[in-house]
DNA sequence: TTATATGCATAAAATTCTTATGTAAGTAAA
DNA sequence: TTTACTTACATAAGAATTTTATGCATATAA
């Protein structure tokens, strides 16, 4: 993915799913430009990671995808399936369990925050 | 590591720096247990991921070792380096970051929390 | 016409982790 | 006493994910 961030490894599917979730359809690079965008720069998500891991989410069933034709160029969008749909509920609760844990193994978790 | 957790992959090493930062000195199996203890059971650190990490940020220089034999059993007991002192800061300023990144990324930041 | 942006895709290599296995000693239970 | 579990280290094979590199193709700005 990443800059100097490896620890991004193992949330690009909740990250994809996520962003699907609250955006009906996107296609490829549009993903690679919102993660951008939300993380002002500091989280790059290659090509490389990205599409293999859309195809995955295709096979497994989660993503949907229609193809369309604009400026003569090829876009393919994804969406969720209703299964995609079910699981991304699950994968931000996982997200969330696993922050709770990571701030508790670090020491980041104060009575303030 | 985990459960159904392949979230934490890439956090291990500074889990590993950031418990040695607040306890002195540690012995591989002594850290498998607190990460469990602290996680109360959620995140079991394997040993295939826990040795090689350790071997590794001794041979990064991050860590030093003695050895001792308690009870005719061998202990190998890790503590941070100099380095390990100064590269704690970072890995745990990094992970702040990550988590901030992933929350944006994932809604999971409100004006309350 | 050269570089940059858009848009998709895949293969080779690196990294990290899981699973499985091995060695060895201590303790508790049957 | 022997079986199972805990403590304690270690490594190898395989799986999974990501980086890096490359390829194709069109559009646009310099």
């Amino acid at each position: 993915m990443a800059v100097s961030n490896e620890l991004f490894k193992g949330t690009l599917q909740t990250i994809i799913l996520n962003l699907l979730s609250e955006n009906e359809r996107m296609y490829g690079y549009e993903i690679t430009q919102k993660v951008k965008s939300i993380t002002q720069g500091e989280l790059l998500l290659k090509e490389g990671a990205l599409y293999p891991a859309l195809h995955k989410l295709e096979a497994e069933g989660l993503l949907e995808t229609t193809t369309e034709v604009v400026d003569n160029r090829v876009r393919k969008y994804y969406s969720l399936s209703n299964e995609g749909e079910k699981e991304v509920v699950n994968k931000l609760q996982e997200a969330k369990n696993f922050i709770t844990q990571l701030q508790l193994l670090l020491n980041l978790k104060t009575s303030y925050s």
